[in-house]
DNA sequence: ATTGACAATATTGTGCACAATTTATACCCT
DNA sequence: AGGGTATAAATTGTGCACAATATTGTCAAT
């Protein structure tokens, strides 16, 4: 009698006696979901996180229904919220739509970006294999998942930074999922090879 | 001492007796902001709400922070919800992620499009020429929603699909506020010509 | 030993009452 | 009459208690 989801028991740090908004506790768990410090099946106690965070149920809901809408959480009537397991469609689904929005904002960055952006954009690029190289894989993933963030707020279109901001989060569930356990994404596209060819003014050949 | 927003007392139908499901009710409030019958800044009161519907009040708040994720609806705190008035920066942001999705939906569109497909697109178009010409207006612009809904929905990606109508809807409600009072939008591009494209497999000149 | 039913527990969902905040109205003063 | 202030009304936010539902654990029967 295996059940579907594993009871994980998970322990989320919150500062006690600091009152938290809201968007700070969305925040915290979605930091948590992408890190991967709440897999994919963890449930998320309503009850268990109001007490934990210090808010009320009712402000608790609405985070976990945020998340719901985000594709980050699966809400189940009478059940509860947990950390949703996209399958292999809807992974299919979120990659996509990441190369149809990213498309466009390399179009966009390719004319807009100014010097500070690209130094901005070398910098993350630096951070990231540095990371990589220092073997923090959980801190390049999160530069990775920066770097598409940065681009899309040099585009400077605040819905897109949002949507891209979403489908970052939601691949880290994908390859969570997917690649191979030991933690490093084969995918890895070349960040460095992108912002040569938008410097080149030429971002029909970077969406690939 | 004029107060910012206008005090409509907005009667919504609703069929009493029936008891309605969360997602019924946000239909509900979304048909009745995208036909306009509550245009922006129309307050949105939770308890009035709760008793027309039927529902809890924690299921009417999730439904007006669902509309607030959306883009339709602004929460003020302590105040409540009102339908969104997007300023011309939001409006511009609008059209700019239309652009962007919409050109990659013509993309998979011209590559997957089948005959019935096709024939839907049609029909779609001849229904709302119809609706135009009889001066049904509300009619039309609800039919010319549905054509990119449907573009969205023949190119086969669920998240995109959820996106354009999420800006189709956020689109009424700019049109609503800087297109000329008399309802017709002037914007009208040419959805025949954007179908003739697609049939020949041509979508980049579509995008425009 | 496995399956089934049944009780016990835990969690979500709902309604009510009250607190906090904002908005509207009435009032008084100059 | 005008302006400012205080009071009253309305609305949102919060907490508690209880109902509804699902899950877990126990026990008996085949």
């Amino acid at each position: 009698m295996n059940r579907a989801l594993p009871p994980n028991a998970k322990k989320v740090t919150a500062k006690p006696g600091t009152t938290l908004t809201t968007e700070q506790v969305y925040e915290h768990v979605l930091d948590a979901i992408v890190d991967q410090r709440a897999p994919p099946g963890t449930r998320l106690n309503e009850l268990a996180m109001c007490k934990v965070f210090g808010i009320s149920r009712r402000d608790m809901a609405q985070v976990l229904l945020r998340l719901s809408f985000n594709g980050l959480a699966a809400i189940v009537p009478n059940r509860g919220a947990f950390v949703s397991s996209p399958d292999v469609a809807e992974a299919r689904a979120i990659f996509a739509t990441r190369k149809i929005i990213e498309a466009g904002v390399l179009e966009s960055v390719a004319q807009r970006a100014s010097g500070a952006d690209y130094r901005a954009l070398d910098q993350n690029i630096a951070d990231e294999e540095a990371a990589r190289l220092a073997g923090r894989m959980r801190d390049a993933i999160r530069l990775s998942g920066a770097f598409h963030l940065l681009l899309a707020q040099i585009a400077g279109n605040p819905l897109v930074t949002d949507l891209i901001r979403q489908l970052v989060a939601r691949t880290s569930l994908v390859t969570s999922l997917y690649e191979n356990p030991d933690g490093l994404m084969c995918w890895h596209d070349d960040h460095g090879a992108i912002v040569k060819l938008i410097r080149a003014h030429r971002p029909k050949p970077a969406v690939a």
